[in-house]
DNA sequence: TACAATACCTAAGAAATTTATGTATATATT
DNA sequence: AATATATACATAAATTTCTTAGGTATTGTA
């Protein structure tokens, strides 16, 4: 994930997130769509999205599919079960952080 | 700073910001203010902080003044020109990286 | 025919952090 | 008086996550 130092821990919420939304998405898919999202401010790189990728199936959030489109190879990730709850889990994370940050940042912000 | 993985590259951003409301702190009172502000949410651990400390002064964001309260040292920390200016690039980083996962996140939002 | 795009991969190194220590003084508890 | 907790600094080993830099192979484009 070039371009950015703050992203450190959120490559995971990302995949997570967005195979919430499509189900059935590839590698290569996944850099490109972040990408169109982002305005090309965010990207993926492949040494982070792979190993990322091997490490969630690895841990049982994501199950694996390969398929062949065009002679060239394809490998389709879907959520398991326990992908789906740590969704929400990174969700309920990410938005938790977001509203520390603004505490800190924003001395308007307060937690109750 | 245990407790959250995502929170990986949001230290130094986290002091500039401290250090450019109240001018001078050290750093164990940089640990409670943040467990203050975030109520015990956040706890910056100390292997974290002060190497933090230590490399944003050589890298000149910070000037350091010791003092000896109660025969006990403390080194307080304050923001130098650079720092200041380099505070204003954090934040920035900060808001576009908030906004850059809400569009990933939330399908509601967009970046134009 | 060469270059970009598609599609996967790994390995070395860097950076930021956690975990585990260590030192020392002051204050509160037993 | 002894012990634990809070204050205040520090470092070092290991871990995690990422960047950088390669590598292989096919398809589409100039």
């Amino acid at each position: 994930m070039a371009n950015s130092k703050l992203y450190k821990g959120s490559l995971t919420t990302i995949i997570l997130k967005l195979l919430n939304e499509k189900d059935k998405m590839y590698g290569y898919e996944i850099t490109q769509k972040v990408k169109e999202l982002t305005k090309g401010e965010l990207n993926i790189t492949e040494g982070a999205l792979y190993p990322a990728l091997h490490k969630m199936e690895a841990d049982g959030l994501l199950d694996v599919e390969v398929a062949k489109v065009d002679n060239r190879l394809r490998k389709y990730y879907k959520l398991t079960e326990n992908g789906t709850k740590e969704t929400s889990n990174k969700l309920a994370e990410l938005e938790s952080y977001i509203k520390t940050m603004q505490v800190i940042v924003n001395p308007k912000f307060s937690l109750e």
